[in-house]
DNA sequence: GGTTGCGTTGGAAACGTTTCGGACACGGGG
DNA sequence: CCCCGTGTCCGAAACGTTTCCAACGCAACC
């Protein structure tokens, strides 16, 4: 910048007024001031940028785990769209399900000073975000020991809507499988419990399914263990894209097919054998919410209290979640 | 950091030894220090770091298409672990197809000061990252203007490969899907011609379809024509996963079921009611070894002349690929 | 003609680190 | 006793911006 200064014969606060906004310069002066920049190449350095005092730099953080699920993938996608048409880059904080990596990689990218964070937390604690002095937005689901703004979708209603769904073509034993301790799972839980309670039918705990582990193996190993049981559910509900996937294998293998309902669609659910019925919400609104209101606090416009979006769910019948009852001990019944 | 020295009543440059490899420094003092940082909570800024002459900041930067698309989330998820690894962020540029804004992204993030940019190149030109003075590795297919790293798959390979297949299986009308005008794209092809040409068999170019857009939608779309003609072909090659799946729903729509052979495997392919058949490729792998490329290169290990590594492709077989040519236009045939 | 005010410009300070030359203490050798 | 080397430590300079204050020219006004 120094060196755009002297080609163009102005003091390096002109150059710096004409880089950025550019009021306060005669047009004239800013004109020869770009000619120069565009002789020279130049181009503003960030870092030197962000390191004035209370500056950020324009960059916001988001962390997440396996991007190789469609489902963070699209959370990812939607919010560097928004994040990137406000000028900021995104920096990806992956994470493997490890609650200390997290909080390494959070601390990580706090000190490249990002102007926020948008987390999709794993349990653990978080309050050590408190201090930071960096806006934090959570994605999914809430964190512990810190008020912040979260952006989630309607866990709960799901889980019922899924359950009522079931209940409703007459299903009196349907399971539901449970990845490992997130908070998603429980409101998914209790949306299901709400359901039978609404319906007057009681829960045969023994079909509350609780995984080791959130993989589609899991779901598929406990899957079988379900059908193979002397009493086995007339449908099931895979509260997680994986463990839908899981399901369905499993299913596959026995031979046997009771309603399954899946949470949160996926590609391709409409291709297999018999369609999948999921409930489904828009993940992409969910990255673009996050992303925008984490841009509203970094700039300082949005100063209200932490804020709680919660987005719809919605039934998607396909067939896998319309099959009565009857249909799935017998093969060839009715 | 000047708060730590005061504390521990040293100097800064002693604080920033302790803070950095920590030699030449009496162990006492390395502890006091160590005291201090505990008791103030110090965190270093990397801005300020890599604000000094010569350093860069230490992340990498990730410059690739449409995250959805499960083939750019499995890059983007293994070289972000290989980074990560080596204590370097990643920074990420999504751009939509769209040559100017992938220049802009990329302008972008070098002014960020990244160590080295990871980019899955867009057609159009690339000279302006040659006097960047940042280590670039292109990922997945070249870019023209620039000569740089390049890890690749074996695309001629497993077009060949998966042509010869179902040229093996007595086909003679196999059809080749292209998204619009890669470099991937054109190897593929040329892998199709050489099986025609080692078999001995012309390519009919009217089965040569080059479509004006990447998605199944186009897909989909150009398979219905293609099969609703008087001589459909009796096999399919689609070169993209997404092709892949808009083929399968055109012909789930007209009935018919030729040959399909797809390049790259998705989830849920071995779900479907004929399990596709694909040429396959280890895309962690990609992210990776470009991932592993640019640190070295980063960090002045690696003073090669530019690389080009290329992986493997094989053939998995399902059952999609291996339907005989006369299943195709009848439906009950055989 | 002096004063005031405005539009424009110049340049120093500040940001938080790393690095580098030098200072200081101490001990050993001449 | 002096000199020198070694190990440890200090603090200024530098990095490339932004921002702030001062200064300047000019016109309008008193």
């Amino acid at each position: 910048m120094i060196d755009v200064a002297r080609r163009a014969g102005v003091g390096l606060g002109t150059v710096s007024r004409v880089v950025n906004g550019g009021h306060g310069v005669r047009d004239e002066t800013a004109e020869r001031v770009r000619a120069a920049i565009a002789e020279l190449g130049f181009q503003r350095n960030e870092v030197a940028r962000a390191l004035r005092p209370g500056k950020k730099s324009s960059s916001l953080a988001l962390v997440l785990g396996d991007l190789t699920n469609p489902f963070y993938a699209t959370i990812a996608k939607s919010s560097l769209e928004v994040a990137g048409q406000s000028g900021f880059a995104v920096v990806l904080g992956s994470v493997d399900e490890d609650p200390e990596g997290e909080k390494r990689a959070i601390q990580e990218l706090v000190s490249r000073q990002v102007a926020g964070l948008m987390i999709v937390p794993d349990q653990g604690d978080h309050s050590f975000l408190a201090g930071a002095g960096v806006p934090v937005v959570f994605v999914d689901r809430p964190a512990h020991g810190i008020d912040a703004d979260i952006v989630m979708v309607d866990n709960e209603g799901g889980g019922r809507l899924a359950t009522e769904h079931l209940l409703e073509q007459g299903h009196r034993r349907v399971a539901i499988l449970l990845a490992p301790s997130y908070y998603t799972t429980g409101r998914r839980l209790r949306g299901y419990r709400r359901a039978h309670r609404s319906a007057g039918i009681e829960v045969d705990e023994s079909l509350v399914v609780q995984l080791p582990e959130g993989t589609a193996e899991a779901a598929e190993k406990a899957t079988l263990d379900l059908m193979l049981r002397p009493d086995p559910p007339t449908a099931v509900f895979a509260s997680t894209n994986f463990l839908t996937e899981g399901v369905l294998r499993a299913l596959r293998e026995v031979g046997r097919e009771p309603a399954v309902v899946g949470f949160d669609d996926f590609r391709l659910a409409d291709m297999l054998p018999t369609p999948v019925t999921v409930v489904a919400s828009d993940i992409a609104e969910l990255g673009r919410s996050a992303a925008r209101l984490l841009l509203d606090r970094a700039s300082g416009t949005d100063t209200r209290p932490p804020q709680r979006i919660v987005l719809p769910c919605a039934l998607i019948q396909r067939g896998s979640g319309e099959r009565p009852p009857d249909s799935a001990p017998k093969r060839k019944a009715r």
